[in-house]
DNA sequence: CTCGGTCTACTATGGGACATCGTATCCGGG
DNA sequence: CCCGGATACGATGTCCCATAGTAGACCGAG
């Protein structure tokens, strides 16, 4: 993803409700100027690629972020992680360079053991 | 990094000696044709950017990888981590896609305090 | 000392992805 | 029916990567 394509998903993860072309535009407007058309292509090219799915509301489309941020990353990580080599090698190196706060947040998620798939009528 | 670039690098890590020009690309033609020129540039662009170091020997180069494959993985995750959103959620994700063997090696991995900057003489 | 082979440095070209936007077309409301 | 706003389509420029040729430097063998 490139730079002006991850700027708009940031928009979109930003807001919480479905976008148009043109309010995304507005607000991007504020800081650089940019077209209405870029800003509608590149949103449509982030449709194709399966990013952000969009939705008619009358003559427009709203556009929406089809996994949230934090989805989206943690895909990221998962696939480093998966090509990346010796995985537990990977991770010592990782958690090494962690901070607290990400050791404590880690430590803790750890422990929740992963609410057994049992009966949850 | 593009995915010659890849390749170069995965062999740089395979080997444990540094490796010639001549020697990757030997190695790579047994797979597909690719010429001599075409490696040395890809070396010499990896040396550009940093990710391998190379060192006279004789009359030629030999490279290396600056940092292994784990080590290197690990920053791709760490980066991802730094700009991806709420670190917890991220998180959160990422353990909950992880398989036991991942999880298991995590756990140990964050069991073993960081062994305290005490003296160590 | 000179020749030839090997290596590097420099340069060039083509493709693909992204950023950028203009024009043409379409459609619903007044 | 016509207008304003929206989309569809396509054109252009740039940058990075893959690919490789050529020229020059250098070293070892006669």
């Amino acid at each position: 993803m490139g730079p002006l394509e991850t700027s708009v998903m940031q928009r979109l993860w930003a807001v919480e409700q479905p976008q148009t072309v043109r309010e995304v535009q507005e607000f991007m407007a504020t800081d650089r100027t940019i077209a209405y058309t870029t800003v509608m292509t590149v949103l449509d090219n982030l449709h194709g690629k399966g990013f952000v799915t969009r939705e008619r509301q009358g003559r427009a489309y709203v556009y929406s972020p089809r996994e949230t941020r934090e989805e989206y990353t943690a895909s990221l990580l998962g696939n480093a992680l998966a090509d990346g080599g010796d995985r537990r090698g990977v991770l010592m190196h990782f958690v090494d360079r962690l901070d607290e706060e990400a050791l404590a947040s880690l430590r803790q998620l750890l422990q929740e053991p992963g609410n057994d798939p049992e009966g949850v009528p």
